[in-house]
DNA sequence: GGGCACAATATAGTATACAATCATAAGGGA
DNA sequence: TCCCTTATGATTGTATACTATATTGTGCCC
């Protein structure tokens, strides 16, 4: 996320702290390493990270507001847990903001923003061959991402990044194991059509990219997590 | 050092300091009684509120991520001041939005979500008629977070939610005072669409009342706002 | 033996104290 | 006179201490 060049001039303090324990929760819940319900408790947070619980508080606020983690009053933090009925609004709302942005994509990439995207799929490529799995599904969120950063439209591109951050979990939920992992194959069309600048096309190919997506989870009603368990029984 | 702040009735917790900083800036924000860029100091709140800077900075946080408050490091949270751009990426995104939301709510609106929404516009009307503009341009953005809510898709509903709070900083800043304030018929007509269930048209009259909104702003090079000057400056 | 009441403990919520940083302004040198 | 340097004040960033609440364990009563 903030993987910004080094500045080297002067300013060492644009990532503070807080920053840091956002990123490092964020990339670990992205690659599966923190599974959807786990309990982030504050102390040992500011233990793991040697800082005060102050600055954890902030981070897991942050977290809460991206929906990453759910926080109860007195009762602390977890890693969110989405309901089937987030997820499908979660999938939705992707292909309702996704397909318009990959067509202002096409409109505005210039020549490095497609360098960048290749590199991306090279990426995951390598990280799915290393069969690094939860990296893989990492990348292949920062590439949505990078698209909607491309597409120069701020506002809509920070509601994608949530969505993406939330599809991770989603994944990790309800991903059907039949299912192949991604089409990076896919991810390969759509660039081909952005660097044509065909937006029409681009348009398209996210939308259907986003429709396989969603159809490789379950989200029939009998694919209840061990969290309907675990949480009706006690809520 | 005060405990009288919050009212002990019983168990009536569910409502936070926390909670009530962000409702009550939020609130004069939307009615404009906070003016764009006006410095939100955290001393000065934490007095006025009677609680501890602790709060009134997770608060601030909230908000910051509402992007209705700009914080800068080490110098302090401000009410935002959208730019030129982020006024016009702000009716883009509410423009892909909210008409697709609007048929959805046709779809699922009850009884009482007519009779709710028709007791918003006659609130409006009100506040109109006792020339309390910043109340009835406040109820105007709650009648499209009531829309949304109806809909019952909440992810969508809580970006709707976003876009609407940063759409009053935009009117305060870009409003063309020559334009008529909000035509409380286009909502009427909206009621009715809804009302009858008619999806299709709803979506149209909801399509047609944000294009209306966004030409009543000017959003022409031109018309930067004192925000520029005194800002540029400082940066 | 089971169930409820109460106490103990752990953890989140809040307040305060301290440190770091930035803005402002005064002073000295070119 | 202008500009750069430096000192001071104000304000945010962070850490720690304290309080309130939820959870859990124990014991008494039925």
């Amino acid at each position: 996320m903030n993987e910004h060049a080094a500045q080297n001039s002067k300013a060492a303090r644009t990532v503070t702290p807080g920053d840091h324990v956002v990123s490092a929760l964020s990339l670990a819940i992205h690659e599966h390493r923190l599974a959807p319900g786990t309990k982030l408790g504050e102390d040992d947070l500011a233990e793991i990270f040697g800082v005060s619980r102050t600055v954890i508080r902030g981070g897991l606020q942050s977290l809460a507001h991206l929906q990453l983690v759910d926080i109860k009053r007195n009762r602390g933090a977890f890693v969110a847990q989405p309901t089937l009925r987030e997820a499908r609004e979660v999938f939705e709302a992707r292909e309702l903001l996704e397909p318009r942005t990959a067509r202002m994509a096409a409109k505005h990439a210039t020549p490095e923003d497609i360098e960048m995207l290749r590199r991306h799929i090279a990426d995951e490529h390598a990280a799915m061959s290393d069969s690094e799995q939860g990296k893989a599904l990492y990348l292949s969120g920062l590439f949505h991402i990078e698209i909607a950063r491309i597409a120069e439209h701020s506002t809509i591109a920070a509601f994608i990044e949530a969505l993406i951050a939330r599809s991770s979990l989603i994944i990790a939920l309800y991903w059907r194991r039949e299912s192949a992992l991604c089409e990076s194959f896919a991810h390969h069309a759509l660039v081909q059509a952005i660097a044509d600048g065909d937006g029409v096309n681009a348009e398209e190919l996210m939308r259907s990219h986003l429709v396989d997506l969603h159809s490789a989870l379950d989200l029939r009603e009998s694919s209840a997590p061990n969290r309907s368990l675990r949480e009706a029984l006690r809520l």
